[in-house]
DNA sequence: CTGTATCCTTGCCGATACTG
DNA sequence: CAGTATCGGCAAGGATACAG
């Protein structure tokens, strides 16, 4: 017998190292910055459109709506529509976008906690690449 | 007595909400497909530029150098020059890029897991809004 | 409040060519 | 083989205006 995971895990399409595969595909949808800071920002939590959008500072009306609609089409986020006026829409992860806030959170702990190694490598290698080799000319 | 870690978890600059953040820099900086899908596929090894490259199928030759200036820049890939002819370098990832690759190792297994739910919510998605309502004009 | 559409700027990213 | 630089197309993404 043949389950779909089995078939999957044989399957070219769930290999993320191909250009033409699913699985890369959906993992090139998902691997940006706002996709990733809205899942993270969603949480456990159910946020209308506004709160959300202050919860994740800096990004626009255009790209929540775009990324939202994105993220809703890929089943990550379950959408929600209140007949009222004015209008209430609530957000709140599925499963599948809470199984993915999990790595996500790990994205977060781990930027948190190599900051400070980042930001000495960064002087480092800035050192390295203006004052270099000692003497022009 | 104020150690880095401790200073850092009341600072402003360790949070990924904050969009002036040094975290969120950092985070946006390593939240785009080249850079995971890099880093995914350097894993345990040691490779050189030729070799990564035809592992990350679809990467251009800039942006594999790039993304790959980017990733040494802030410590996460160590790069090796050899003295030779033809030329050699060989890249493998740090404490650190490491650290990260588990998290990326745990977005490809999320991706090979919800690969079929996230196919079948996309057509339902997509049937919603092509015959929609039933009637235009 | 939420969503869509339009403009317009910016920067990504690929292709190509050239150096060590 | 590895790296840098340049040009150009095109899509990302911000600002604004308007509709439900």
């Amino acid at each position: 017998m043949v389950t779909e995971q089995a078939r999957r895990a044989d399957d070219e399409d769930g290999d993320v190292t191909r250009a033409d595969s699913l699985a890369r595909q959906i993992f090139s949808g998902v691997a940006n910055k706002w996709a990733l800071l809205i899942i993270n920002a969603l949480g456990e939590r159910t946020l209308r459109f506004t709160a959300l959008r202050s919860e994740v500072d800096g990004v626009s009306h255009k790209m929540l709506t775009q990324t939202l609609r994105a993220l809703q089409r890929d089943g990550l986020v379950h959408r929600t529509v209140y007949a009222e006026v004015p209008p209430r829409v609530d957000y709140r992860l599925t499963e599948a976008g809470a199984a993915l806030r999990d790595t996500v959170n790990g994205m977060c702990a781990w930027t948190r906690r190599y900051l400070d190694e980042i930001e000495a490598a960064r002087r480092r290698f800035d050192a390295q690449n203006t004052g270099d080799t000692g003497g022009e000319s």
